[in-house]
DNA sequence: GCAATTGCTGATATCGTTGTCAAAGAACAT
DNA sequence: ATGTTCTTTGACAACGATATCAGCAATTGC
């Protein structure tokens, strides 16, 4: 059938043990045998049998995705990007998708863990900050990284990106542009991001000393839909903003959408702003400011750590934070 | 450590054998018995090891997903389709990026599923169209299910969609309301539905004895910006079409940017048409209108069939099309 | 020069299941 | 009573790797 260790380590003449000792790249195997295995591996196309690796070493060589996000390109992104890593790696990605309301989802991914020997995890965002969630990972001693997180864990690893500083960067960019009147929409509220998001724009805000109109503050759930019933509720009101900045790339599309509805010009009478760089923001007319994270990779970023605590072949990686990037495009203009 | 069958069978004074029967439903194990060994297992929460499983039965309980995709929505669609069945029956799903252009796909992904012991394959288009592909697998005698092929194939199993039938009735919607200038923009050569598609519209066009104009039918690759440049194109013609149909939403995306960027008013001046329902069908300003196709019924429906064959347990699922759905929205309106 | 250490190698047990085959007893036919 | 078949069960090998431990030669330390 298939060509076995077994037959290696005959046609190299050496014990199976030798062979193995070759495979796994161990020390203490003298070059001209580890020469002759190697010949002989090639020779007869040996693979090592995954199963039985696993089922000895209590390695599967797979990792899983968890996550819980409707952001579908995001996701995707997330996935292109360890699956990079995984296939030089030989690796393999498995996807688990979890219900981040699931009260028993600890208990149950330990279990998916140990079911399937899987040697370690991705977290996405929102899981990536429920606190008992890696809790329960860090008691079972699951490998994990987590992409995302609000605050920088010492305990693990991670990958972050600067929400803060970009948000902060881009309102300055706003009120350099002659604006005052700015209205802002809110993520999720489960996602660290929003939080941090909403703190860069205020506080940029407020050192301008600008003053903060509630009514042009509003909560979304990083939908189009919720971006764009804030978008109609805004630009209800009396006193229009004359930017909205929203917190994801939909919903900015959804508040251009509420305003093309209400036959407001954009960027003439309201500029907007969203975040993530999504492919929508430059297929909207006029095509949309935002602000580019590097997702892909911070997700192949997520995965070499991963594989660096799992693998003890490939060196250690660390933990990192990297830095997002202005995107200006047409519906930023100057206050006219 | 963990708990075995050795456990089991010891709480339950019957042989590890029997009480591999009761795990794998085995016929010939008296009620007596089974049930004293379910109670054992209910017990000691005993799970059987995968890999252990693996090794000796050569089944792995994974499945993998081979995909050349751009269009990440429809991937994220097929995706929770097939993971919902994945979750009720155990599997797990593995991802396999493939590139159709690669010449040794077929032995790589051969030499994947042997390395894994893949149990079988979802293959998406494009790939579900490359007939030397499918015979390597054929060849191997590697289970799968198709989605999407362009003909039936009596051989192997498959779920496919209307898309000439859909393309056909959206020609008739749209030459009802009294269009004659029509637009088409073909998808991608290399997927089997641009040509269906593209005959639904010419034998419906050709049908009412409306010439078709070949300065009006482009070839876009389902791409937004393939879908862009073609609308750029056939806007400067001298003489516009009052409807452009485009194969897929992102195309049709593209044409509405170029429309409004040349300051075309959308519907009343142009109409246009889109294929699949993406989100953003319903998020552009006129929204779209499209055809729905039900993604992720089709992805779980090609999962069903292809447990129903890997796993002798399930029902067998038979091959199926699926109808799509007009779905009429601001972007199409009567000629004026 | 002798004990202790180091480098390389192999025999064999082991991981946790399923597969093979045979045995024991019940049921049925003759 | 005897032979035949069917049902139920278990002992043990097997899957294909890694882990343990021991053996032997070469090197080092004193």
């Amino acid at each position: 059938m298939s060509v076995t260790i077994k037959d290696v380590s005959k046609d190299a003449n050496v014990s199976i043990k030798t062979v193995s000792r070759v495979i796994n790249n161990e020390v203490n195997v003298s070059e001209d045998t580890k020469d002759r295995v190697l010949q002989s591996i090639l020779k007869l196309g040996f693979k090592p049998n995954k199963n039985a690796q696993s089922l000895r070493s209590k390695r599967s060589y797979m990792i899983a995705l968890l996550y819980d996000n409707p952001n579908k390109h995001y996701l995707a992104d997330i996935q292109s990007g360890i699956l990079q890593v995984c296939k030089e790696t030989g690796y393999n990605l498995v996807l688990q998708e979890c219900n981040y309301q699931n009260k028993n989802l600890g208990t149950e991914i330990i279990e998916f863990i140990r079911d399937f020997q899987i040697d370690g995890l991705i977290v996405t965002p929102p899981l990536s900050d429920m606190d008992d969630l890696l809790a329960s990972l860090d008691n079972a001693k699951v490998h994990y990284s987590i992409i995302a997180p609000s605050d920088k864990r010492t305990s693990s690893s991670y990958v972050s990106s600067n929400d803060y500083d970009a948000t902060y960067a881009m309102t300055n960019e706003i009120i350099s542009k002659g604006h005052a009147n700015i209205g802002f929409i809110k993520g999720h509220h489960k996602h660290s991001a929003s939080s941090l998001r909403y703190k860069g724009f205020s506080d940029a805000v407020t050192q301008k000393n600008i003053p903060i109109n509630s009514e042009w503050v509003k909560e979304g759930d990083f939908s189009f839909d919720s971006g764009f019933s804030a978008g109609l509720e805004m630009l209800d009101s009396t006193l229009c903003p004359s930017v909205i900045f929203a917190s994801n790339d939909y919903m900015a599309a959804g508040v251009m959408k509420a305003a093309q509805m209400k036959g407001i010009k954009i960027p003439s009478e309201l500029c907007i702003i969203g975040f993530d760089d999504s492919p929508i923001a430059e297929q909207l007319w006029p095509s949309l400011s935002t602000i580019r994270q590097p997702v892909e990779e911070m997700a192949c970023h997520a995965a070499k750590i991963l594989l660096g605590t799992v693998d003890g072949l490939s060196e250690k990686t660390e933990s990192k934070e990297f830095k997002s990037e202005l995107i200006l495009r047409e519906s930023l203009i100057n206050l006219s």
